[in-house]
DNA sequence: CATGAATGAGTCTTCATTCAT
DNA sequence: GATGAATGAAGACTCATTCAT
C-alpha cells in the first residue's frame, strides 16, 4: 500500500541531478534531452512535464543552486562578527562551494555562459543578489572607517567576484586537481592588502 | 606596386570580420555558415577554402585577434618604465581594447566561452601569453621590492585578468554605454593599493 | 421520478459536445485530446472509458448527429404528401439543420473528410441511408409520372445531395453569415426544374 | 561533358508528383516527408531547397494542378459555341480530368479538404476562378435567353460544381472502377432540364 | 468509475559540410 | 580557386494512450 515511493518525490530534482551531470560532461549544446532523461530514469516526454525546454532546465538548474548558494553564504556571514572576516568566509565559501562540485562548476563558470541572452537573465537575477551581498559587506568595512572609500563599492564588489569568479574557471579548466578553497586566503589577502608592499 | 589586390585576396578577413559581426548578435550556436558567407559576400563552400569549420572560424578570429591586443599590448609596454605604470597601462590598454569593438567584445566575453573544450583550448594557448606577460610585470614589480612577494605571481597576474574580465563582461552585458577605459584606473587602484584603508 | 441524473451520467454527451467544439475549431489533427477533456471537465483518461480513441470520438460525433438527423427528416417528410413537396422539405430541413449550428456544420463539412479511409466509412453507413432516403423520394415522383425516368434515380439523388452539400460547404467557410435555409428554395427549384427556360 | 542530366532538370516536379502518390495513399497527415523525398529520390534536405513545409507541398500541388486545369478548361470552351453545348463540354471535362489521374483525385476531393484553413484558401483562390467560368457560362446562356434568369448565376454554378464535385467524391470512394467520364452527360442532362418530366 | 502522471514512439525540419561543375 | 545545390544525420518536443491508485 505504501509502494512506489522508492524514487520519486522529486522527479524534478532527479532530473536536475542528471541535467548537471550531462551539461557538465557534454556542454549543454553537446547534452541530448534523452540522455538526461535516461540518467534520471524517466521518459523523454516526462522531462517537459517538469519543464518547457531544455533551456528552462539549464534555468532552473542555475536558480535553484544559486539560490542555496546565496542562502547558505548569507548564513555564514550571520554568525560573523567585521567587515574583514566577512569577507575572508564569502572567499572561503565562494571557493570552497565551486570546488565541491566539479559538475556544477563546469556548468556555471562554462557553459551558463553560451550565450549572451542567457548570461543577461543570469547576470540580472540571483547574480545580481550576490554582487549586492558583496558590496553590502564592503560597504560595512567602508562605514567602519577601515576601508576605503574613495571607489565605488559596487565596482570593487565585482573586482572581487571577477577575483573569485577567474580561479573557478581556472580550475575548471585545469587538469589538476587542487583544493580550490585553498585559494581563498590568497585572494582575500590581495583584494585586502592589495600588490604593494609595505 | 603590388596594386590593388584589396576586396579579393582577402576572403580570409572578409570571412573573419564577418563572422565576427554574426557571432555576435546570433552566438556561436545560433549563427550559421551561410549567413556569414552571405555577409562576406561569398558562397557557403567559399568558407570551406579557408576553414576546416564552423568552429575553425571562431578560433581563428579569437587567435587573430588576441595575437593583434598580444602584440600592441606589449608595443605599449615597451616605452614605459616602471611596474606599477606598466601595469596601469595593461588594465587601460586591456578595457579600452574590449570596449572598442563591441562585436568582437561579445565573441570574446561571452561566445568564446561557450564549452568547456573551446575554453580549454583558449585558456592553454594565447590566454596563457597574456597572463604570461601580467605575470612578469608582476615579477618586476615584486624584483623591485615594490610589490609584495608572499603572494604567487602566477595567481596575482589570474586575480588581475579576472578582475579586467569581469568589467568586461559586465560592460558587454550591461545595456548602458559608459566608456570601458574610464574604469581602468579603479581597477589599477583597488589592485594595486588593496582594499584596506591606510 | 429518475430525477437530478443531468450533468453527470452523461459524461458521454459532455464529451461529444465539448469534441465539437474543438474539432471544429482546431480541426481534427489539431484537436488535443486533453483539451476536449478539459472542455468536457473529466480527466483525460475518462476520454478512454467511453471511447476507444480519438478517431472514435469524431466518428460517434458523426453517427449521432447523423442518426438524429435522419430521424428527423423523417419524421419530416411523414407528414407531407407529394414528392415534390417532399424534396423541397429534404432540402429546406437539410440546411436548415447544417446553418443551426456552425460548430457541427464545420465538423461535418470539413473535419469528417480529413482522410479517404474516414469518408468511406462515412459513406458507407449512415450517409448511405440519407442517399437512399433522397433516392425514394425521387422515385417515388418518377412512379408517379412526375418526374423523369430517363435518369437513374440514385445518381439524381447524390447530384440532389451534391447541391446541398456545395451550399453547406460555401456557408461554412464564407465569412459572411447568411441564413443558409433561405438557398433551399432555390436549389429545389433548379433541381426539379432545371436550368433550361421555358 | 553532358553528363548528370538524367533525372533533373525538375527536382521540383518530380518532388510534386511523389507527393501526389503518397499523400493519396497515406493521407496527407499519414504522408511522411521522408517518405515522399525516398519516392522522389532526393534527400530529405532537399525538399526543403524547393517547399517551406509539408503543408506547402500540398498547397503548390494543388495550385498546379488547378492552374492547368483552369487553363485547359478555358481552351475547350475557346472552341465551342453556345451555352449549352459549353456547359456540357465543362461537365465533360472536369470528370475526365479527375477520372484521368486517382492519386490526383483523392488528393482534390479528400486530402485537400482536411482543415477548414486549408480549404479556405483554396476555395477563395482557383476554385473561385473555376466557380466564375461556370458561372460565366451560364451567364450566357442567360443573355442568350435560353436559361432562366430568376436565379441567381452564382448559386447555380455552385450547384453545379456541387453536383460534378460529388460524382467525383463518389467516384473516389467507389472501389468499382467505372469511367467517371460517362457520368457527365446525366449531370449535365439533370442540371439543364431539371428532375420534372415534360 | 475516475483520475492524471507518466510514457515513449514518432517526425518535421535544420544546417554544417561536400563535391561536381 | 569559387560556386551553391544537394546531402542526410541528428534531435527536441508532442500528445494519444495507459494504468496504478
Amino acid at each position: 500500500m505504501a509502494a512506489k515511493r522508492n524514487g520519486e518525490g522529486d522527479k524534478r530534482e532527479q532530473i536536475l541531478r542528471a541535467a548537471a551531470t550531462v551539461f557538465a560532461s557534454k556542454g549543454f549544446f553537446g547534452a541530448r534531452v534523452s540522455e538526461i532523461a535516461a540518467k534520471a530514469k524517466v521518459a523523454d516526454g516526462t522531462i517537459y512535464l517538469y519543464f518547457k525546454s531544455k533551456e528552462e532546465i539549464l534555468a532552473a538548474l542555475f536558480a535553484l543552486a544559486m539560490t542555496q548558494f546565496l542562502e547558505r553564504a548569507r548564513g555564514e556571514l550571520a554568525t560573523l562578527e567585521g567587515a574583514q572576516a566577512r569577507l575572508e568566509r564569502l572567499a572561503q565559501f565562494h571557493l570552497e562551494q565551486v570546488g565541491s562540485n566539479r559538475d556544477l562548476a563546469i556548468v556555471f563558470q562554462v557553459e551558463l555562459r553560451h550565450s549572451q541572452k542567457f548570461m543577461e537573465r543570469v547576470s540580472t537575477t540571483i547574480l545580481a543578489d550576490y554582487l549586492k551581498l558583496i558590496q553590502q559587506v564592503i560597504g560595512e568595512g567602508q562605514a567602519q572607517g577601515v576601508w576605503r572609500k574613495e571607489l565605488p563599492a559596487s565596482t570593487m564588489a565585482k573586482c572581487f567576484f571577477g577575483m573569485l569568479d577567474e580561479m573557478a574557471t581556472n580550475w575548471v579548466l585545469s587538469h589538476r586537481q587542487y583544493p580550490l578553497g585553498d585559494l581563498a586566503p590568497v585572494v582575500s589577502d590581495l583584494f585586502i592588502g592589495g600588490l604593494r608592499a609595505r
